[in-house]
RNA sequence: GGAGAGGUUCCCGAGUGGUCAAAGGGAACAGACUGUAAAUCUGUCGUCAGUCGACUUCGGAGGUUCAAAUCCUCCCCUCUCCA
C-alpha cells in the first residue's frame, strides 16, 4: 500500500478513519501538488483546564504536523453558545463573550505544548458567522432533514426518554460542519462520538462544492475511574495544569485493567511497546510497576523527565513508603491551645466542622504521626506540628 | 390552546400528613489490607453544636394543620398525546 509509513502513524491511537481511501487520495494529491493538507479540530471554549482525554485528537493533529500539514484549530465561539449536544443528556448554559476568550486564550496556551506553533492556524467562527443574516441560516438549515437529525443516537436517544431538546441544539451539527467549509479542511479530527457531526461536515462541503473531509476519530479515554468517559464532572480526569505529582499519582489510581488502555492512548505508545507489556502482565509482572512507569512516561511528557523522577520518589515516599511527603502547605497560628477540628477547617483541610469530626472519629487524623481518635481533641500548639487528614492531605503548623 | 405525567439531598431514585435529615444504588471520603491514589472488606456521607439538642433542605412563593417532601392556591420548568 502506498503511504504505508504515514498511514501506520496516523493510525496510532486512532479508531476510524472514514473514509480511508479518501485519506490515501488527499495524501497523495498533496504530495503532488505540495501543499500541505488541511487538518481541522474544532473546540469548544466551555472551559480551559483541558484533561488528557481532550488531547487525544490534539496529539493526533500533532501526528499530522510531523508529516508536515497544517493543523487548523477552529474556536467554535458560536457553537459553544449552544453547547455540543452529543453525549449529552442535558442542554448546557450558555457562555458569555468574555468567558469564551478567555476560554481560548488558555486553552491555546495548553495546546501550544503539543502543537507546532508554525504549523498552526487559529479560526474563531465569528469570522464567518458572524456576519450572517437569516437567510444564509436558513439556506444551511434546509442541507439536512429531521430524519436525518433523528437517526443520530444522542438526539434519538434524548428524544425517546423524554428529555429536553432545544432546537439550537440541532444546530450544531449544521453550524460544524459549515465551519469544513469555510477553511476547507481536508481531514477533521475529533472523539469518535463526533462521527456524525464530522460526517455532516463532508455532506455541507459537498453542497458546496469542496472536496469532502476525511474524518480521523479518536477513541475516547476513559476516566481514572476506569468506567466513565474522562470528563471533568466527573472528577475522574487527569488535567493538563495538575502538578507532577497529582498526574503522576493519578495514573496510579487507575484501575490495572486500563494500563493497556492508557498506554494506547494517553501514552501514546507504539504497536510494538504495547505488546511488549502486554506480555510482561500475562507473565505475572506486577501491575503496580507498569503502572509506575506508565506514570512517569506521562508525566515527563508534560512537564520533564526530571520532574517525573521527582513525582516517582514522592510517590514511594508517601504513598509505599508512608512517609511524610517534603512539601506540604503551611499553615500560620500562635502559640496556645486550639481545638483540632477548628484547625483542620479554618485551613482549609476541611470543609465543615462536621467533616473534621466525622474525619478524625473515622480514625483519618493524626498529629506527628500519632493517629487521634476523639473528636474534640485540643491541640496544645508550639512549634512545627505535621497534620494529616486523609491519604493525601497534609498541613505543616507554623508560628505566625 | 386542550388533556395527562413530573420536578426529592453531588447523581440516579424511593417516599403521599407525624416513626423523614428523608430507603436503595452510584460517586466521594476514611479505615483495614496491599511495597499501587488498583482490587477487596468495613465505616462515614445537610449545617451547627464539647454531642442533650438546635437549625436549614425535598422547583418557587404563599396557605391549611399541633405537625407537610407529603394537602390547598398561584407561579416557573420538563416531558407525553392532541391541535
Amino acid at each position: 500500500m502506498r503511504f504505508e509509513k504515514e498511514i501506520k502513524l496516523i493510525k496510532r491511537a486512532v479508531d476510524e478513519i472514514v473514509p480511508l481511501e479518501g485519506l490515501i487520495d488527499k495524501l497523495e494529491k498533496s504530495e503532488k501538488t505540495g501543499k500541505p493538507l488541511r487538518i481541522k479540530l474544532g473546540i469548544d471554549p466551555t472551559g480551559y483546564d483541558l484533561h488528557l482525554g481532550h488531547l487525544v485528537p490534539i496529539r493526533k493533529m500533532r501526528d499530522f504536523q510531523d508529516l508536515g500539514h497544517q493543523g487548523v484549530i477552529i474556536i467554535g465561539d458560536f457553537t459553544a453558545q449552544i453547547g455540543d449536544p452529543t453525549g449529552r443528556d442535558e442542554t448546557r448554559p450558555p457562555l458569555t463573550h468574555e468567558q469564551i476568550m478567555y476560554n481560548s486564550e488558555r486553552y491555546m496556551e495548553q495546546l501550544y505544548t503539543i502543537l507546532i506553533p508554525e504549523q498552526t492556524e487559529v479560526r474563531y467562527q465569528t469570522e464567518w458567522f458572524g456576519g450572517m443574516t437569516l437567510h444564509d441560516v436558513l439556506q444551511l438549515l434546509s442541507k439536512f432533514t429531521l430524519a436525518q437529525f433523528m437517526a443520530h443516537d444522542t438526539f434519538r436517544n434524548r428524544y425517546e426518554q423524554g428529555l429536553s431538546l432545544g432546537m439550537h441544539e440541532l444546530m450544531y451539527p449544521v453550524l460544524q460542519s459549515y465551519d469544513s467549509v469555510a477553511v476547507e479542511s481536508d481531514v477533521e479530527l475529533g472523539a469518535t462520538e463526533q462521527k456524525f457531526n464530522i460526517l455532516c461536515g463532508r455532506d455541507m462541503q459537498r453542497y458546496f462544492g469542496q472536496e469532502q473531509q476525511v474524518a480521523v476519530l479518536s477513541p475516547i479515554l476513559t476516566g481514572t475511574d476506569g468506567v466513565n468517559k474522562m470528563g471533568k464532572s466527573l472528577n475522574n480526569y487527569i488535567a493538563v495544569f495538575d502538578t507532577p505529582n497529582d498526574k503522576y499519582g493519578k495514573v496510579m489510581s487507575i484501575p490495572d485493567s486500563l494500563i493497556i488502555n492508557y498506554y494506547n492512548y494517553a501514552a501514546f505508545a507504539l504497536e510494538d511497546e504495547i505488546k511488549a507489556i502486554e506480555a510482561e502482565l500475562k507473565q505475572g509482572v506486577n501491575p503496580m510497576l507498569i503502572k509506575k512507569r506508565l506514570a512517569h512516561r506521562i508525566v515527563s511528557y508534560y512537564h520533564s523527565d526530571a520532574e517525573a523522577d521527582e513525582a516517582a520518589e514522592a510517590f514511594d515516599r508517601q504513598f509505599s513508603q508512608r512517609e511524610v511527603p517534603e512539601e506540604m502547605p503551611e499553615y500560620a497560628l500562635a502559640s496556645g491551645e486550639y481545638r483540632l477540628t477548628n484547625i483542620l477547617v479554618d485551613s482549609g483541610l476541611c470543609k465543615t466542622q462536621g467533616e473534621a469530626k466525622r474525619l478524625i472519629q473515622g480514625g483519618g487524623v493524626s498529629v506527628d504521626g500519632e493517629r487521634i481518635e476523639t473528636w474534640d481533641h485540643v491541640l496544645n500548639f508550639e512549634a512545627d506540628t505535621i497534620i494529616r487528614a486523609g491519604k493525601r492531605r497534609y498541613l505543616k503548623l507554623v508560628k505566625a
